[in-house]
DNA sequence: TTGTAAGCGTTATCAT
DNA sequence: ATGATAACGCTTACAA
């Protein structure tokens, strides 16, 4: 492959002129100029991006770390960070880290090989004092759908609490009062915080909900069968379900219209996320919409901005709060109509 | 950042040797790998990829071009490649492709700036001459889903046309003798293929697929949903729907069901890929498994041995055929029961 | 406006 | 077993 030295002896000048012809640099002539990108032209000559980073000690890329890329959410989540690498010329290096302490590790570790000084990681798996130190490490570094006091700025993430509560509130307001959660089995703060958003909301009416009520599973549609099927076998009487997400909330509708239960009519569930499956299982799911897409374009801008070592607002914090999408998946138990 | 010269300072050795310990190396004695393994171990050292890159000319990184992040099927896809990279140990970098030549073109052009020398790549908006370019460029160069003669042994691809004939001879035995096809609008390979499939099968038994009966719409739900909505439009009769894909054939059957037409007793919907959807609307779908994990984790193997300079048997070919999997969509028309 | 040369962090080829 | 040293392809003062 040509370098940079190819074309230099080819257009009969120094590797200086060549280089500042590749960079638009300023101190060139017109006539030279055009003659090197011509011969560039034809040797099809392509800058070495290893060369470069390793003099400018700037790599243009993003690293991102998500968990898996098979599911929807993270899928959304890695195509809003493309969209930003796109607009802004850098290359992406993905990792999976699936949500395991030595894989999150090894991720970013090999980000950090790369040099790449801006990176938007999503990690459930280690604890706050790794991450704040690789923010310390790394200009860029993003966090998201993770909240951490010490590196609040650099922090994009949802109110899961409030989340929870609206889950709650919504369906209290329409008559509920018997409720049940398929949540997830993942000791993550997620879950933790939705539940506790739900709880805090249910206080209010004077509703408890005991811990046979919650049932835990994989946060997919087989474990939203799963927790349902539990729910059911231990003859709980409810007409809510409050699932962790809509691939649950999907499967416990599932294994509710197979026995025959009917939704919204008998049982109304909501979901979390809004993901495609929402509006296109049958009921349509209630959800809260998570605006991932909108977080992640976020959080790669972000990365990037501190890479390039502009400093956004810092008293601005990047919370974002989920909101309810009405759907069919809910019933009005006062009027009997679904909402 | 800790240097390869820091740590020989510290340790008090030479650059050579530190190099030595870190590739593990032969002639070093135990005490001083010892001792060098240590300092690195204590100033947190971390090779830089790009400087090594640089200098062996190898880039320990899998190149990947894919058409779109949000899409399930490629979300499958890239699931798969990053299953071998993670064992493998090399980086993703990752491109979409957006299945448009510029961008396309962008994106592997990038990718060999960083001189990644393996990368599969899914692309079908360029042409076979600059596809057989860029693999006469570099070595790991595979390409998936489709099929270029020239570089018949460095394409993993699906057979499309065998696909669409499984599909007509599958309604067939169930006793189906009217159809419509709900087709993708893009005119790329795969639909024309899986279509000529069809057509051939039908054929057999002296049935015409008059172009009216075929509606061509965006492969998305809501394109199956338009699709559908023409084809009932337009007042043509028919039992079976084939269609491009599960999304497609999920829409149309939406569609179908918000029209009061049962399915399958009323109208049969087969679809195509066999990815997560499938399994979660209703009634099931009945489709073709499209192994595209398996295949990805092929390319993807593929594209590390050729560029590692492994030669495979150069008289196989990867091609690979879809397989039918029967659900509740399919009714048979003798018996008069769902198949 | 153009060229010279140092240096980025490694690996690899010689010596020793 | 260890150490100098020359690349690798590029950017960037500093000179001219």
């Amino acid at each position: 492959m040509a370098t940079i030295k190819d074309i230099a002896d080819v257009a009969g000048v120094s590797l200086a002129t060549v280089s500042r012809v590749i960079n638009n640099g300023p101190k060139v002539g017109d006539a030279t100029r055009e003659r090197v990108k011509k011969v560039m032209e034809e040797l099809g000559y392509r800058p070495n991006a290893n060369a470069r980073a390793l003099v400018t000690r700037k790599s243009a890329s993003l690293g991102v770390v998500i968990a898996e890329l098979l599911d929807p959410f993270f899928a959304t989540l890695a195509h809003g960070i493309d969209a930003v690498a796109r607009r802004q010329n850098v290359q992406i290096l993905m990792s999976a880290g699936s949500i395991e302490k030595q894989t999150e590790l090894k991720a970013i570790d090999t980000l950090l090989q790369h040099r790449c000084e801006a990176m938007v990681v999503h990690s459930k798996a280690l604890d706050d004092k790794t991450l704040v130190e690789f923010a310390a490490q790394v200009p860029g570094f993003v966090l998201i759908n993770r909240y951490i006091e010490d590196i609040g700025h650099r922090c994009v993430w949802l109110d899961n609490v409030a989340g929870g509560q609206t889950m709650a509130r919504h369906m209290l307001s329409q008559g509920h009062k018997k409720f049940v959660v398929v949540s997830s089995k993942y000791q993550i703060d997620d879950p933790i915080q939705r539940l506790s958003g739900i709880r805090k909301e249910l206080a209010l009416s004077d509703i408890e909900l005991p811990e046979s009520h919650i049932e835990f599973s994989t946060p997919d549609q087989e474990g939203g069968e799963i927790a349902m099927r539990n729910l059911l076998a231990r003859g709980i009487e409810f007409t809510a379900v409050l699932a962790y997400n809509d691939a649950m909330a999907s499967g416990a509708m599932t294994l509710l219209q197979d026995h025959d239960v009917n939704v919204p009519t008998d049982v109304s569930i909501i979901g979390y996320d809004d993901v495609l499956l929402a509006k296109y299982c049958r009921p349509k799911l209630t959800t809260l919409h998570y605006p991932v897409e909108m977080m992640a374009t976020k959080a790669a801008d972000l990365a990037l901005a501190y890479a390039r070592g502009d400093v956004p607002d810092p008293s601005v914090t990047y919370k974002y709060t989920p909101t309810l999408v009405k759907r069919d998946s809910v019933m009005n138990r006062h009027a009997g109509q679904s909402t």
